[in-house]
DNA sequence: AACCAGGACACAA
DNA sequence: TTGTGTCATGGT
């Protein structure tokens, strides 16, 4: 299948920390949405798709790849000051994809002082132990599912832990089994105001502001959700508050009112310019 | 070989 | 409210 885009970057889209399970390999990525395998390749003007199993429709894959979003829109309404712009200029074409808040919310839980490499590393252990089996096409690799909160809130400790999670494995638990019990309904979320779903969110277990507003962001979709984490931190006292060190509430203050509507959009935009930048070197 | 990583939490002052 | 120690693991 094929879609025509503009302006969509979708290397730095797959391969920013939004998402932890896309493979590149040569000139296309292969993941899991949902339960079906894909293999996506990008050319000029368009986006090429294949799956395991014959598709009878896209939209789970135009709603994940967010093919619709009017990317100059959201550009438009950046600050227009010297940070933004080499941070757009450094990964034009990254979108925020649009991700099933299950497996978000359990990727973020894992993702507390780790590395990216080493979350897609428990992501994938996690996935091909307890995570269904998905038809592939032949030749390919097996892939697996993202486990269900059922299942994984019918395991034990231990048992996430030898997926090398340490100490997030009972934040892991904990949450899954509050959703496979029904005391949490995650569909309820998408209707509410921002700041009423993130209180939801951080009443789970092992969830904070931070991966409250991760999950508020890439699964539901919420584009004035911008989360702080110890990059985009550095980014904004660098880059914005060069001389005072600004106390936490006060630039938590000003992520909310400076970067506007789509201010997720522009933490995004931050975080993968500070991760992919030159190394700054003290003397410079 | 230290230092650090898309943090959360309990507890101190 | 703001600051500190702790948690587990492995990349750089």
């Amino acid at each position: 299948m094929k879609f025509p885009v503009r302006d969509y970057d979708l290397a730095s889209t797959l391969a920013c920390g939004q998402a932890f399970r896309w493979q590149q390999q040569q000139a296309s990525w292969t993941g899991v949405i949902g339960n079906r395998w894909v293999r996506l390749r990008s050319t000029q003007n368009c986006i090429l798709a294949e799956t395991g199993e014959p598709a009878e429709h896209w939209d789970w894959l135009t709603d994940y790849l967010q093919i619709e979003m009017d990317l100059e829109v959201v550009l438009a309404s950046f600050p227009d000051d010297e940070p933004m712009r080499s941070a757009v200029c450094a990964c034009r074409g990254l979108r925020l994809l649009r991700q099933e808040p299950w497996e978000c919310l359990a990727s973020f839980i894992l993702s507390s002082t780790k590395q990216i490499v080493q979350i897609r590393q428990i992501i994938a252990l996690l996935c091909e132990r307890y995570g269904e089996s998905l038809a592939v096409p032949a030749g390919e690799a097996a892939a697996h599912g993202f486990p269900s909160p059922a299942r994984l809130a019918a395991l034990n400790e231990a048992e996430l832990r030898s997926c090398k999670m340490g100490f997030r494995a009972p934040y892991l638990l904990a949450t899954a089994q509050a959703i496979a019990q029904n005391q949490f309904d995650l569909e309820r979320l998408r209707g509410m105001p921002v700041a009423e779903a993130r209180i939801e969110l951080i009443s789970l277990p092992g969830v904070g502001r931070k991966i409250a507003d991760c999950v508020l962001l890439f699964a539901y979709g919420f584009q004035a959700a911008f989360p702080v984490d110890v990059w985009v931190m550095k980014a904004l006292c660098e880059l914005y508050f060069p001389r005072r060190r600004p106390t936490l509430p006060r630039l938590q203050h000003f992520t909310e009112t400076y970067f506007g509507d789509n201010a997720g959009y522009a933490q995004q935009y931050l975080f993968h310019y500070m991760r992919t930048r030159r190394p700054v070197k003290s003397n410079e």
